[in-house]
DNA sequence: ACCGCGAAGTTATATCATATTACATTCGCG
DNA sequence: CGCGAATGTAATATGATATAACTTCGCGGT
């Protein structure tokens, strides 16, 4: 998967990359379990490490956390920045929008570690997590495909971005499937990409008229 | 608040209405904190308890937070239906959308016990829990205001209830603050309200037409 | 009036996770 | 080669969840 730079195991003693393998090994269980899934002691143990090692590695558990939502979006940014390079018939925007939302269900317990945790929140500016989300923004205000002045894409950007997370978010908790089960997530989400698309078109017509 | 049927305070030995001290304590606790600030054994000391007494009322750690949560949709949806009902100047749909942003902020910890938690993912369809978050979202349909057929309504309510949870997790990340400071949150909020508002008339003029 | 059952609390304890400290091993560089 | 830094281990302190066995007390039936 993700090319490690790792020096390989060296002897029994040190394992030889045990960091990468912590942050791989808590991905891994992220996936299933969400963000509280993750033990620093059974990791060790899963690992065939002491308990206290994985501390050699990060401070805490907050740190470690950080680490893996940081691994995350690089991961997600890689995902799309590949599906969205190859040709396809549907718009850059309407798969960036259909791959979120399919992401978001299928490895939910990664993408509430990435949107829905407190880590996140406390990211400061400049930090590697902070960068690593900003990066996988800047991947959609692209995909908008838009020749519309910075403000306009970035406004569009996010209002899609806020709406995708809604989706998926409230999809998770079943409150999608309420009465207006009639309306597939597929359907909802290409909605919002339709009419997101249709609000920038107009917002850039009427910047051109006042400009001119 | 919310009317108690407390038997009141007894005798020492005996708190009397021990079920909902914990889950107010455990609702301030989680307003600062979040889902993860919740112990039980320090709740149990701030109200005066034996650590282990919590159990007598809530099986483990998990059903308690679902109480709490089922509390704070109660709560929320007190506070909006109390402020719809008063007159305003502004559109319901426009104070509901500014007052769920602002809730989402102010009480961010509540707010992601609401709607980022595993707890809800967990919710059974008939559970207090589902039904109390059900019942918030009835309110949202309220708010539109619209005399749309019944499916058009759920729609746009999904529709702007989504994009509303994504500002406000992104607010609180910080990934609003990006390069696109210059839109406030509740410009956002409002230019959100106001696509919804014209794509249901739209589309119910659409169907208008289709239907004569 | 009383008695006994069950709800609600207590102490004691098992288990497990985080985190620190002091010590051991090995890498790699001069 | 040998020493220091990096990395790992063992031992331990702290604190939280959860269970078991015992205690206290309200309350309802007789």
């Amino acid at each position: 998967m993700s090319p490690r730079p790792a020096r390989k195991a060296l002897n029994a003693y040190h394992h030889g990359d045990l960091r990468d393998a912590l942050v791989q090994a808590a991905l891994h269980e992220v996936e299933l379990g969400g963000p509280e899934a993750i033990s620093i002691s059974a990791l060790a143990k899963k690992l065939g490490v002491s308990q206290p090692a994985p501390y050699k590695h990060f401070a805490d558990r907050e740190t470690l956390l950080t680490a893996v939502t940081a691994e995350a979006f690089r991961q997600f940014s890689a995902m799309m920045r590949a599906a969205l390079e190859k040709p396809s018939k549907q718009s850059k925007l309407s798969r960036f929008a259909q791959l979120t939302l399919d992401f978001g269900l299928r490895r939910n317990g990664i993408y509430r570690l990435m949107f829905a945790s407190r880590t996140m929140a406390c990211a400061p500016k400049g930090s590697e997590l902070h960068s690593a989300a900003m990066e996988t923004f800047e991947l959609l205000v692209e995909a908008l495909e838009a020749p519309a002045v910075e403000l306009l894409r970035e406004r569009s950007a996010l209002k899609i971005w806020a709406s995708l997370h809604g989706v998926v978010m409230l999809a998770e908790q079943g409150l999608l499937t309420g009465q207006a089960a009639h309306v597939s997530r597929e359907e909802l989400v290409e909605d919002i990409v339709a009419e997101t698309k249709l609000a920038l078109s107009v917002a850039i017509e009427k910047a051109g008229k006042a400009g001119s």
